[in-house]
DNA sequence: TAGTGGTCTAGACCACAGC
DNA sequence: CTGTGGTCTAGACCACTAT
């Protein structure tokens, strides 16, 4: 909630606003200048407010008229979409964890492409089974690097939210880059889940990376039906999304 | 192709670079300084494009270092997620298209909720069956409010892009919201697709608005498996992504 | 301490929408 | 034509990283 900078304070601001209905009579916004006469900040402080909001799908803007409020679902913070307990949390529901195996194992030919490692080198695997409200709602297979492995596999087995550890432990996890299908269930995650082998589940597989840039985990998950859904807002000015051939990239 | 801001131009060529492996040798990239005396611009114009390559995910920003080139999936045209044609195409196969039925229709809670339009308003519904390279991938139903309908209903059966018709005709589409999950055929979807009832499908629900945030389209696109998946980069500074309860928003 | 990106200002001109 | 957002400039100061 913290936000220093003005324009992200301004921001947060005209977001209220605008979910509360402000500007519904047509939806249109006050002008830049005008804005920035009641914040009493120059226009392109407004204008970096007004950014956060366009890439939100909070608002539309085009040349020539005022912005125009949209109707978008509810935000997620960037943590809920790497944190499995935060999530759950945001949503009201109750997360649970329970570690199934963590070893120290050489990278196969995914995992080394996915991390840039050498294939072979030493890496830390987790398989974990994910509960909501103490039902079965997902199995992740995560794969750390050396160094983030070494801090990983000292804690304790049932650990809530392994990405709230790690920050506590000053790794920053700033970018991520998702892939959505579906899988069938192995029996592994048959078993898991309860549910059968071959039984159809939604996969997100995910790479993050800290500022450097580096990898920092690789995991993937594997959702039994109607647990979730994955939100996603696009815009001809600020693309993000895309759609790929299967298994890609 | 074309831009003409020199910050998007300015942009392509650097994004250019990184993905050609200029920066590759620890992946950081010239100061701000740097790139704006190197094309003669001012360091504003410079941090716009960076702004670009930043909410691609592909090149991380750090006060205090230079940014670094990440390495990440190809991008896709904002046109191209919102035209299966254009997807199709892009990724070297050849899209088909079949109507299997359109019709005015009052509209139901969920159309009426996603379009903003009163209960029972008159809206134009189409079936498509999509094709990739001769064979059956997903089944697509739109719901256009009328507005809209009346100029979709017009075109051929056989119209590869609506979507490409539309903008032809001066519809914008601007805006989009996605979301995806797994949801099993009905026996429409298993008589279109040659999948059993109860399989398991891959689906989209979207809304596209225009400019002016007036909803253009609520579509549901069920894909076989294996045909297709998402990807989405999110950053801490740049969110958009989200994971949700199921069937939510 | 030096270099870098983050924030903010004050002004200018342009392209486009809508009257 | 007027008002609006889009682009660009030139400068300032700050927060942070790395040495």
């Amino acid at each position: 909630m913290t936000a220093q900078a003005r324009y992200r304070l301004i921001a947060e601001e005209l977001r209220a606003a605008v979910r509360q209905g402000e500007y519904r009579d047509g939806g249109r916004l006050p002008s830049e200048e005008g804005l920035a006469q009641q914040y009493g900040v120059s226009r392109g402080t407004v204008r970096q407010a007004l950014a956060v909001l366009r890439a939100e799908g909070t608002v539309t803007s085009r040349r020539g008229t005022r912005r125009v409020a949209l109707e978008s679902p509810p935000l997620h913070d960037f943590a809920e979409l790497l944190s499995f307990s935060r999530w759950a949390r945001s949503q009201g529901l109750e997360p649970g964890s329970r570690t199934v195996r963590q070893e120290w194992h050489p990278a196969g030919p995914e995992e080394a492409a996915q991390l840039r490692l050498p294939q072979g080198a030493q890496l830390f695997r987790v398989v974990r089974l994910r509960l909501l409200d103490g039902r079965p709602a997902m199995v992740e297979r995560t794969a750390y690097p050396q160094a983030v492995g070494e801090l990983v596999a000292p804690l304790p087995a049932d650990t809530f939210s392994v990405t709230e550890q790690l920050e506590r432990v000053g790794v920053l996890l700033t970018d991520a880059d998702h892939t959505v299908d579906l899988t069938v269930a192995d029996p592994q995650d048959a078993e898991l889940l309860g549910c059968a082998p071959g039984a159809a589940l939604l996969r997100e597989r995910r790479r993050t990376t800290d500022p450097a840039g580096a990898p920092v985990e690789w995991s993937e998950d594997r959702y039994l039906p109607g647990v979730m859904a994955f939100t996603v807002h696009s815009s001809r000015a600020v693309p993000g999304l895309g759609r790929h051939s299967a298994d890609g990239p």
